[in-house]
DNA sequence: TTCTTTGTTCCGGA
DNA sequence: GTCCGGAACAAAGA
């Protein structure tokens, strides 16, 4: 679930909790993540002090102070979680409350002087990965991706001569990592019915007029559910347990058979799947 | 019981 | 070699 807002979000609020704050001890209860978790993880970190935390795409990208990282992606039901060690309950209580199982899924404990940094991650589909300074210049997790969405990179110009390289849907593009990075189903399906295109159109046959309005609607998208706090289906909550409101904005996901919302469009929202994917349209105005 | 859902990687066919 | 589509992966709720 988490894309590229909620990763963002999560971002921000470790940043307030840990960022400067020394890892004293590492409990790890299950080391089966997508990937195992190195068993010398815990030696490589432990008395190290977090200098920063930065976002590239879906990934969380930890600076130790010896200049060595660990990246943490959260794949669909990752979560980190910030606890207070004193109490050894969440900043907001009520987030245990509203989820009694969510323990049996704590993954990791990070535990600095006062706090807990917790992964938690039902289907276990989120890594870590621990990388020294040297190796993690060549991650493959990081050295594929394709522009930041948010950033001045990503424009007209770059991205119109990137398209070309593509010969396959619109939505098949947008979801490949190696192009713009960062989106997910949620907001691709978004972007294209506010740009008014067709999930199955051939990227080569978008116009610059319409791919100009497919930009702008992925950056608006995702500025507004950044504002917003991100998306919370499936149960998305930030690190403190507080959760985001975009999903009340969105026009398809999840709205099969709905009538469209453009006003005096008429149109209705199908469902197909593309990539193995659920694609939601307007069968009217998205052409 | 089977289907759906999520992001990424891997594999086979073109 | 390259590109693209689809399967696989875990787990839970409908």
């Amino acid at each position: 679930m988490p894309e590229l807002p909620e990763v963002e979000i999560t971002k921000k609020t470790l940043q307030k909790h840990v960022v400067d704050q020394t890892i004293q001890d590492l409990q790890i209860k299950n080391r089966n993540l997508r990937y195992k978790i190195d068993i010398e993880f815990k030696n490589k970190v432990v008395k190290k002090k977090i200098v920063n935390i930065s976002r590239r795409s879906k990934y969380l990208v930890f600076l130790l102070s010896d200049g060595n990282y660990f990246i943490i992606h959260l794949g669909m039901s990752g979560r980190l979680l910030i606890a207070n060690k004193k109490q050894k309950k969440f900043l907001d209580t009520s987030f245990y409350a509203s989820h009694p199982a969510i323990k049996k899924h704590n993954h990791v404990y990070f535990l600095f002087k006062k706090k807990i940094l917790i992964y938690n991650d039902t289907r276990r589909f989120g890594f870590i990965k621990y990388y020294n300074s040297k190796e993690f210049l060549n991650c493959q997790h990081l050295i594929n991706l394709g522009v930041e969405p948010l950033s001045s990179e990503c424009n007209f110009a770059q991205l119109s001569q990137k398209i070309k390289k593509y010969n396959k849907s619109i939505k098949n593009v947008l979801m490949d990592q190696t192009c713009i990075a960062g989106l997910g189903n949620i907001y691709v399906n978004e972007a294209l019915f506010l740009s008014k295109i067709h999930p199955e159109r051939n990227s080569l046959r978008v116009d610059a007029p319409e791919l100009k309005k497919l930009l702008q609607a992925i950056k608006d998208i995702l500025k507004k559910s950044i504002r917003l706090g991100g998306s919370t289906i499936k149960d998305f909550h930030n690190s403190e347990g507080k959760i985001g409101s975009f999903q009340n904005y969105f026009k398809v996901y999840g709205r099969e058979n709905e009538k469209c919302t453009r006003s005096r469009c008429g149109g209705m929202i199908k469902k197909i799947t593309i990539g193995g994917r659920a694609s939601f349209f307007c069968n009217i105005c998205q052409q």
